[in-house]
DNA sequence: TATTGTTATACTCTATAACTATA
DNA sequence: TATAGTTATAGAGTATAACAATA
């Protein structure tokens, strides 16, 4: 009842995201926030000029997929949205939204490090240079 | 437009993996397969003693979730199922989904290496340990 | 013309609850 | 009682196509 797959770094990589996304996801559910929720509140942060398109290109969320994301958010009240020209606003955080932003990083801050925790020493510093070769330019093409 | 989450491991390890899968995504929609079928083919591979919730065990997927998953397989004709007892089947794969077996394999193996050859040297040999300490025992709990 | 924002739609993956039947 | 398999259902995430309005 092994796994063989294991030896593939796709499929650990896979694994390794389903399973700790699944463990952030239940630490953000205390704040009622979904995963993508809780990185749109982070990028927006203290931030008045992101607009939803920009946003999307940051996240890598297509434009059509930021509109019910963005409505669930504006629906609990943590985001607003001001005009910057008649045909785009930008987001920024309400007063709660900032509120649950301060959850948000205290949630995932400790997430990030039981993360940390869990891998030996000697590999611990190179998880993130590596994981982060296989995203930005090129690779979502 | 940078994007200052890249700090975080955790963003890191999410973002690595929806790129990666996508591009394993788009190589294996040339087989007409998605990615969870896929590893459902290599997991089975010669084996005709694996059950539908033993597979699920292995791959953490409830059993639930596996039905429609199994159900397309054996609608394209690639699996098939042998009665072992009045309540289990034991999943076999047919001699078309042997030939379809040994197309991912082909795909998967061009993937991980492509994969691989995006991490610098002095990383690469990292990964695959880091990864495989984030899911295994107690991850999924 | 290109960009922004939106609507509609569909597919995959995931999750839970409830049911049947067998070990 | 526990396990195997199924059905039904719902919520996310993601993808495309098409449209209106504005830069």
């Amino acid at each position: 009842m092994s796994d063989p797959l294991a030896l593939l770094p796709g499929y650990a990589l896979r694994r390794a995201s389903n399973a700790m996304m699944g463990r952030l996801a239940k630490a953000l559910s205390v704040a009622d926030l979904g995963i993508a929720e809780a990185t749109v509140l982070m990028s927006i942060g203290e931030r008045r000029d992101l607009k939803s398109s920009d946003l999307g290109r940051i996240l890598d969320i297509r434009r059509a997929n930021m509109v019910p994301l963005l409505k669930r958010l504006e629906d609990k009240g943590l985001i607003d949205r001001i005009p910057i020209d008649g045909k785009s606003r930008a987001l920024v955080l309400t007063p709660p939204g900032k509120a649950v932003l301060r959850e948000v990083l205290r949630i995932t801050s400790q997430f990030e490090a039981d993360l940390l925790a869990r891998i030996p020493d000697e590999h611990r510093a190179h998880l993130l240079p590596a994981l982060n070769c296989l995203w930005g330019e090129g690779t979502t093409e």
